[in-house]
DNA sequence: TGTAGTCTCTAGCCCTAAAT
DNA sequence: ATTTAGGGCTAGAGACTACA
C-alpha cells in the first residue's frame, strides 16, 4: 500500500475529498461541522496521511516556501539568522529553502533561478552588493524581496540593517577611553554597503574624537574572511605602520587577525587590542575573548521575514526597513596601549 | 419560503509519459 | 507530431437538509 492521499482519508471518513479537504486545513475547517472534522482529522492520523504540498500548489499557485540566499555558509553569523527567519515563517506556514552563494555572482543566479523554479513566493537576501544587477532585475520583475545585513544603493526594496554608524562608533569610542591614538581600520570588501558605511563611520569617528586621522591605517581587505583579514594585517605590519589596536570589519577579519599575531608572536591585547564586529558564536570562547560590537542576529532574521511576508501579503506596500541598535561587547582582546 | 449550515461535484492547476 | 490522461488537491458553484 503507497502512502495514503486524501481520497483514502474521504473514503475511509466516508465523507467527500473536498470535504476531507477543508477539514484538514485549519484555515478552512470552519467550513465543515465539527464532529466531522474531527473524525477526518482522527481517520487522517491513524492512516498516517501527510498532506502533498506539490499537489495542493499545483491548485493554489502557493509554493509556501521563501528562498534564502546567503553568501557563505561557513560565517557563524548566519545560522542564527536563520533561525530567527524560521522562527517567523513557520508559524505562517512558511519554510526557507537555503541557497549558499560562496560569494559568486554566477552561482548566485544559478541559485536564485532555481529557487524561483521551485515557486519561491519570495526571497531574503543576505549576499547585497552595492552594485548589484541581478537583485535589481528582480525587483523590476516584481519578485518579492528583503535584505538582510546589506543593502544596494538606489534599489527600493525593504531591508533590515544594523546600525554600522553607532556600532562602529561604540567601537572606536571604547578604544579611544583606552587611550588608543593610532587605530588600524581593516574594513570590508569596497563593493558591500556594509563594508563602506563601516569604514566611512570609522573615518567620521576618528576625525571626531581627534584620533590619528591616517588614510593608510584604513585597509579593506578583499572578502569577508579569516584569510582576508590576515592577509590585511600583514600588509599594514609589513609596510612599517604604526598603530596599537584594530578594528575589524567583522568577526572573521578580526579571527585571521589572531592567526597574524601567533605566527608573529604579538601579543593581545598587551601589544595590540583588536574589536571585532558582528559577535558570532562562540567568540567568548578565543584566547583572548573577542571584544566585538554586537548585532541582534535572530531578531533580524525574525525582522526580515515579517517585512517579507508583509511584502508578500501586500505588494503595493511602500518598501519598509528597519535599522537596528547595536551594543559593545567588552571581552578580553581589547586593553591599554603598551 | 427563505436561510444557515453542511456537504458534494466539477474543473483545472502544470507537466510529462503514453497513446494516438 | 499531436493529443490525451492523470497525478493530488482545493476554489467555487451548487445541492441538500433542517428549521424558522
Amino acid at each position: 500500500m503507497s502512502t495514503p492521499t486524501l481520497r483514502d482519508v474521504a473514503e475511509a471518513a466516508g465523507v467527500h475529498a473536498a470535504t476531507a479537504s477543508r477539514a484538514l486545513n485549519p484555515a478552512t475547517r470552519g467550513l465543515v461541522n465539527a464532529d466531522t472534522a474531527k473524525r477526518v482529522i482522527r481517520v487522517a492520523e491513524s492512516l498516517g496521511y501527510r498532506p502533498n504540498p506539490i499537489a495542493r500548489s499545483l491548485k493554489t499557485a502557493k509554493s509556501g516556501t521563501i528562498g534564502l540566499v546567503i553568501p557563505d555558509l561557513t560565517n557563524p553569523l548566519f545560522p542564527p539568522i536563520v533561525r530567527g527567519i524560521e522562527d517567523v515563517l513557520e508559524p505562517a506556514g512558511y519554510s526557507g529553502l537555503i541557497v549558499n552563494t560562496d560569494n559568486d555572482p554566477h552561482r548566485e543566479r544559478a541559485q536564485i533561478d532555481l529557487l524561483r523554479s521551485r515557486q519561491v513566493e519570495g526571497l531574503i537576501v543576505a549576499t547585497a552588493m552595492l552594485d548589484h544587477p541581478l537583485l535589481e532585475q528582480l525587483h523590476r520583475e516584481g519578485v518579492p524581496m528583503v535584505m538582510v545585513n546589506r543593502r544596494p544603493e538606489g534599489v527600493d526594496v525593504p531591508s533590515i540593517t544594523p546600525d554600522d554608524a553607532t556600532g562602529v562608533q561604540l567601537a572606536v569610542e571604547h578604544l579611544a577611553s583606552l587611550g588608543h591614538e593610532r587605530i588600524a581600520h581593516l574594513a570590508g570588501p569596497v563593493a558591500t554597503s556594509t563594508g563602506v558605511a563601516r569604514a566611512r563611520a570609522f573615518r567620521g569617528t576618528v576625525r571626531d574624537l581627534g584620533l590619528a586621522d591616517d588614510p593608510s591605517l584604513a585597509v579593506p581587505c578583499d572578502y569577508w574572511t579569516e584569510e582576508a583579514g590576515a592577509a590585511a594585517l600583514r600588509s599594514l605590519l609589513d609596510a612599517g605602520e604604526s598603530f596599537t589596536a584594530v578594528f575589524a570589519g567583522n568577526d572573521l577579519i578580526a579571527l585571521g587577525c589572531y592567526d597574524v599575531l601567533a605566527e608573529r608572536g604579538i601579543s593581545c591585547p598587551g601589544e595590540l587590542s583588536i574589536v571585532g564586529f558582528n559577535d558570532m558564536p562562540f567568540l567568548d570562547k578565543l584566547a583572548p575573548p573577542l571584544t566585538t560590537i554586537a548585532i541582534p542576529h535572530q531578531q533580524i532574521g525574525a525582522e526580515a521575514a515579517r517585512l517579507l511576508l508583509d511584502a508578500i501579503a501586500d505588494p503595493d506596500r511602500a518598501a519598509r526597513s528597519v535599522l537596528l541598535p547595536l551594543s559593545l561587547v567588552v571581552r578580553g582582546s581589547t586593553a591599554p596601549p603598551p
